[in-house]
DNA sequence: CTTGAATACCTAGCGGTGCTAGATTTCGGC
DNA sequence: GCCGAAATCTAGCACCGCTAGGTATTCAAG
């Protein structure tokens, strides 16, 4: 039955389709511009084939905050093995995150800010996600000295989180990007 | 003219009555929930009124955010004003930030999630928000030692702007929320 | 090669949204 | 009591997320 499997093989083409489709719209013109019709007529499909694949529009937003979360747990990989010093480790990889955060609003709204009810901080959590949080740990880890680490990365993902969200907001000096940080990483790092 | 008088007041009333409504209906249902024709029936008026008030919805949400501005500075004095040691004052004002956010997400969300284009940071930035601001400058200044005060505002509010936006998405453990909190004021103590 | 059933897909429509043009009512001043 | 202006409402637009029901298309069996 290889025509079973090519037909498999097209739905699972045509599922990643709307998921990208759906990011690049998001992307591009944020996530109000991204209607069931806008999204099928990009696809060039019609409304009902995107039922056939996700459960509604928060589960086609919901996809693609996952695969972002695989992005993010690349990005931080990537930006805290590229440093030695454990310092410049977490700095690279704190940098990272505001860099991806600024780079892709569309998509960190998705991952972040947008109500999705993604299970977080459990066993249920997205392997994507959970590999995110394992490199903030890592990256933390050799700063904690006694200090709890899952307290301490808590603290530092709020801190950096609030950093993207305020500036995605608008809500905080832009130019003060680079101080914010240091002073943030000052203090974790006094043992 | 009295009487001209006497429909202003009255005009006035009804505008604050549509901007508490909103809030009610947002802090008891979300502000899905929030529609203008729910809005105007429980106003007891047809929807156009809300348009001789309001620009549009938008604007309706962020009176009801300027007002949240307003009771937030208000808290943050009295919680900072409670204890007299500078610390136990810091520590007071940033669980009174926190209590204010998850007593009333909906309106902390109006406030500082939303995207509404109120300016913040700049002398444009309405005085209910700059007086709150004010109140988390005074909380910091006597921990500042020669770190610029600024900067360590700005870093301060993204951390507890963190815990309250990631606990209202459920994304941190809440049995810890004491934790952080220590962890991070002992992280702005050390000198 | 034809046929019947299953599958894939689309058209059309429901009840909702924010917002507004134009008709209607209300009401103070004469 | 009547007029004009101001206040307010009715009705409707174009859009939203979502779905029922009908129409093609495809494939396996005869």
């Amino acid at each position: 039955m290889a025509i079973r499997e090519r037909r498999e093989r097209e739905r699972a083409q045509r599922h990643k389709l709307i998921i990208d489709t759906a990011r690049e719209l998001a992307e591009r013109e944020g996530w109000d511009a991204v209607t069931t019709r806008r999204l099928a007529e990009s696809v060039e499909y019609s409304q009902p084939v995107l039922y056939s694949h996700f459960a509604g529009k928060d589960a086609i937003v919901r996809a693609v905050a996952i695969e972002g979360f695989g992005e993010l747990a690349k990005v931080l990989k990537e930006a805290r093995s590229a440093r030695e010093d454990p310092i410049e480790a977490l700095r690279s990889a704190a940098m990272a995150y505001l860099d991806f955060a600024e780079k892709r609003p569309a998509l960190y709204d998705a991952m972040f800010l947008r109500q999705l009810d993604i299970p977080f901080g459990t066993s249920e959590a997205p392997p994507e996600l959970r590999a995110g949080f394992g490199e903030l740990l890592a990256a933390l880890e050799p700063v904690a000295g006694e200090r709890d680490i899952d307290t301490l990365a808590e603290v530092f993902w709020s801190a950096i989180h609030g950093f993207a969200t305020l500036m995605l907001g608008a809500r905080l000096r832009p130019d003060l990007r680079e101080a914010r940080m240091d002073l943030l990483l000052e203090l974790f790092m006094r043992e």
